[in-house]
DNA sequence: GCCATAATTTGAACCGATCCAACGAAAGTG
DNA sequence: CACTTTCGTTGGATCGGTTCAAATTATGGC
């Protein structure tokens, strides 16, 4: 019925063609995985039945069984696939995560799904030797998941307080205070926070309170690295507006919204690159001048931030390191990382100057 | 000796537990499986068994074998994985490939290699369902090991001229004529043209007799459509200055000396956007204004390009719905395709203008 | 208490290869 | 010619599951 394939037709195995070339599977096998051992007449002989039947080589599905390796390491997320391709911290990431793995030959898989079933399925099929888990925003049970495969298994960005999951990341506390610290330095007295998410599902206003409930240890930590540094410089942290987005232009400019609605701060606490790019435009779109006006530090340092207008002046994360250390970590497994912290570095471009008070 | 785990221990496997829990594997394996046929006592003894001796849950490589589908879907090409994450034409197309497999639920692995025989090996030993294959620049070899996998298959970009290879692509011949008469229109006569590899490995100066013998047929027929377009408004073909790039700044830059010490052209008909975007750079530099004394444009109608200064004209190729053809393509297998040819698109921005003269 | 029917469980077969101990044949040695 | 090597080949075991027909046990009706 099939027009072009011929109907139901089973695809050849090994077994077939050896029945056909006359000899044992053991040899057959040999013919393909180490051609040199077999006598060349028998080689050849065997070459010839699989081309007649069309036989497509070796299925890696039955190698694999017996290999034990993919040699392919996984990398999930919890945001749908396209984050990879889209998000500029996920990408300078990958691209680093990739040529780790090029430069032993390991293969990727990416893993990810839009609803959590599937996830939780993904997962647990995925056919690797390892796992790479974004977890950016603390989702605790992709790494439970990951973690019950039993298999190498790394975390980057350690949202996880649990001491116990293998982590990269950096310390957000001190990364924070060095964009807090660079501000108040410049002479900055009225700031303002635009955080990531700290719970699921919301973004709005955020109260100091609610920082310390923050469900996701990186956003809490980041928190309390502005904070921390403030308050040093005697800056009345309860008055400094708070507000969450998730990352994306809406939010962000929701967010300013409300924060210029009230009294005017000059210098904004970003937590995120992202955050700080969709700033930069809402804030030109208002004709406000950065830094004239307003300064603003993000906070990942990536590529995009060199070319804003203005550059952005950010807390660079050593994110290409952190990439080869977790294929490393996988590769070798040696059991040996448990977590890492990696230096961050404050990157003073044009985004922020001194206070216009 | 290992300080974590217990040292040579094999992983538990499902007859392990089976025992164990004193019943045979078929019904362990239902208790992971299908929990709702077996009788509850018995499964929570089986879990319980599991649980206690550390099992991680029914392996997919042994799972896969029987299955017979990995659920993931290979893309593969002849550059370095990173490609996948830096190159803007990839991204996007990756990205519309992502969302159509995160639709479906399938995975993504992403096959390459530094060199060719790990290549081959990678392509061999793939755990896929079908190939999606880049083959940007001609790697016939790459779409020869793919398809010796029988496998369904799609070549993205047809570059191959074989009508039995499964590819989608835009007509080139039609999208460069669209960029030469759009120019031609502008009243431009004096072009110069950058264009990607004709043959490996090298970049330069070209003659218009080299460029029928262009190994690669998107090359070939781009440069066609310009001079065929070109010889319908009666250029002189023969002077028009024709470089070879391999997309990258250092190769545009190179051409562009070469072309600007020649005769001045007021038009330059660039075969990728990345390669219009170098040589915007270039034009800045040298202080020549666009449009205003050179117009240019680009191929492919990457997002970048939307943003550069000034904003840039090029020809658009539909990237996502080629992307989501070739993952339907691959998911349905149903043979039906063989070469599909979408339509591109001219989007006029501000990189083309009048000619000054 | 007996039999039909439904619910569970079993165990063999299978998925598609690789690996290896054992074996047979050809070649080399004294 | 008997005896050891060397070379090539064989076929069974194995990798770790899933599936399904058949066997077993449980449930229900009368």
């Amino acid at each position: 019925m099939t027009p072009l394939t011929s109907g139901k037709t089973r695809p050849v195995r090994l077994a077939d063609i050896a029945k056909a070339a006359g000899v044992s599977h053991g040899t057959a096998s040999n013919v393909f995985a180490r051609p040199d051992i077999v006598r060349e007449e028998v080689r050849e002989r065997v070459k010839a039945a699989a081309e007649a039947m069309g036989y497509a080589g070796p299925d890696p599905k039955g190698r694999l069984l017996r290999a034990g390796k993919v040699n392919a390491i996984g990398v999930a997320t919890g945001e749908p696939l396209s984050y990879f391709f889209d998000d500029p911290f996920a990408r300078v990431m990958m691209a680093s995560i990739s040529q780790a793995c090029d430069a032993t030959g390991a293969g990727i898989s990416l893993v990810s799904a839009a609803n959590s079933e599937q996830l939780a399925w993904n997962i647990q099929s995925a056919l690797v030797d390892g796992f790479i888990v974004f977890c950016m925003e603390g989702d605790s049970r992709l790494v439970q998941l990951a973690r019950e495969r039993k298999l190498p298994f790394v975390a980057l960005d350690l949202d996880s307080d649990d001491q116990a999951v293998a982590a990269i990341g950096v310390d957000n506390i001190e990364g924070a205070g060095l964009a807090a610290r660079h501000l108040a330095e410049l002479g900055h007295r009225r700031f303002a926070v635009l955080t990531l998410p700290c719970v699921d599902g919301r973004f709005g206003a955020v109260t100091q309170a609610q920082v310390e409930k923050a469900l996701f240890s990186a956003t809490r930590d980041r928190l309390r690295g502005y904070f921390g540094e403030l308050v040093r410089f005697g800056i009345d942290v309860s008055n400094v507006p708070i507000c969450e987005t998730v990352n994306d232009e809406k939010s962000v400019w929701a967010g300013l919204d409300h924060i210029f609605a009230g009294s005017r701060p000059t210098a904004i606490l970003a937590m995120s690159d992202k955050i700080a790019l969709h700033a930069l435009d809402w804030l030109r779109q208002h004709d406000i001048a950065v830094p004239g006006d307003v300064s603003i530090v993000g906070f990942d340092g990536v590529p995009e931030g060199a070319d804003s207008k203005p550059p952005l002046t950010t807390v660079a994360q050593p994110i290409a390191e952190m990439g080869r250390r977790a294929v490393k970590a996988i590769l070798e497994n040696d059991g040996s990382l448990s977590r890492q912290l990696l230096p961050v570095d404050l990157v003073v471009r044009s985004s922020s100057g001194p206070s216009p008070a």
